[in-house]
DNA sequence: GGGTGCAGTGCAACTAGTTGCATAGCCCTA
DNA sequence: TAGGGCTATGCAACTAGTTGCACTGCACCC
């Protein structure tokens, strides 16, 4: 599993408390690996048992304690480990594409509402990903190391964004032409 | 969940025992989401319980007998509701992104290697899935219904798997020429 | 007659992820 | 001062998915 693997990459990026981490899993990280709360504390619970990472509580005024964590070296080295084993893609489970095929079971008018709306869904989430690259990426040629890294994740985002927006372009186009027949 | 869900598409295009049905996850159903034959057995018995498949025993020679399922009129309901239902897209995970974002925590050359694999997987893929657009769909226009539906599924996977191909390229480009200097 | 391989179904144990709820301190506003 | 919202952590119960194994039957080949 990488949870374990996301969460070290995220807090070797920077330490943090649980907290923290889902908020990162809220933007960034999660743009390419979705976590729960419940989700993270555990497995940092799990980790720490693991002594890929090490924790300590931090007493804040005007607000609850935290535990921040932070990378151990066993931790480093399983990344290490991790980054350099080979992996196999992604299982997928495309919902949407799923309906789309099933679409001539049910009533096609409904489902073209529905696809309008992922759709929308998913230009919004591209429009984020390409203000976040102006933003934080002017000038992505001379980006070298950890940025470098870090937008060529977001490329990956934009250009996965970017694909389905199409396809969900092509299936209205289709399916609205095949409904006026 | 969908795996239900996709399912009865699938058992509504064809009737079938939990093995063909598991074949059919292997290739074009599967390719858009992904399921094990003991997710599928599992699943089907579940279904039979809620009525929405019913299953007779059927002998065969030269084989063992199986179970075939087909679609009852409670799992066509079921069907047709969720597929007018709105649904979130899916939660993303992917573990090639993550290893990309954690690079400058290992090696980076190992992880270009692991990158030019999934090029080259994602490649492959993209072949199959052209290869029977071109057996299967040679005059796209002319489609409708189901097979206009199932042609617009092919079409989101060979668009997907060319984004993975060419983000792939792009990594590969920029994490090599970040090596050189 | 023994091995391989496919068709066919399934249990058991595990790992991973989701959902609902609980708790607790502090801030701000109506 | 009561309620809502944010920070912060966590349990318990559930659903979903994976992995390893076990069994049957037949066909085919050496």
């Amino acid at each position: 599993m990488a949870l374990e693997h996301a969460i070290l990459v995220s807090l070797d990026e920077r330490s943090g408390s649980g907290y923290e981490l889902a908020q990162r899993f809220e933007k960034s990280i999660g743009f390419f690996w979705a976590a729960t709360h419940q989700q993270i504390y555990r497995t940092l619970k799990r980790m720490v048992g693991l002594g890929w990472v090490s924790c300590h509580e931090v007493a804040q005024d005007g607000r609850p304690d935290k535990k921040v964590y932070e990378v151990a070296e066993a931790g480093r080295e399983e990344l290490a480990r991790w980054l350099a084993a080979p992996g196999e893609p992604e299982t997928i489970r495309h919902d949407l594409s799923v309906k789309v095929r099933g679409a001539s079971s049910g009533d096609a008018k409904a489902l073209i509402g529905e696809v309008a709306r992922h759709r929308d869904l998913h230009a919004e989430r591209l429009d984020v990903y390409l203000a976040i690259e102006k933003k934080d990426f002017p000038d992505p040629s001379a980006l070298s190391g950890r940025p470098l890294h870090q937008y060529l994740v977001l490329r990956g985002g934009i250009r996965a964004e970017r694909a389905l927006v199409e396809w969900c372009d092509e299936v209205l186009a289709a399916m609205r032409e095949d409904d006026r027949r």
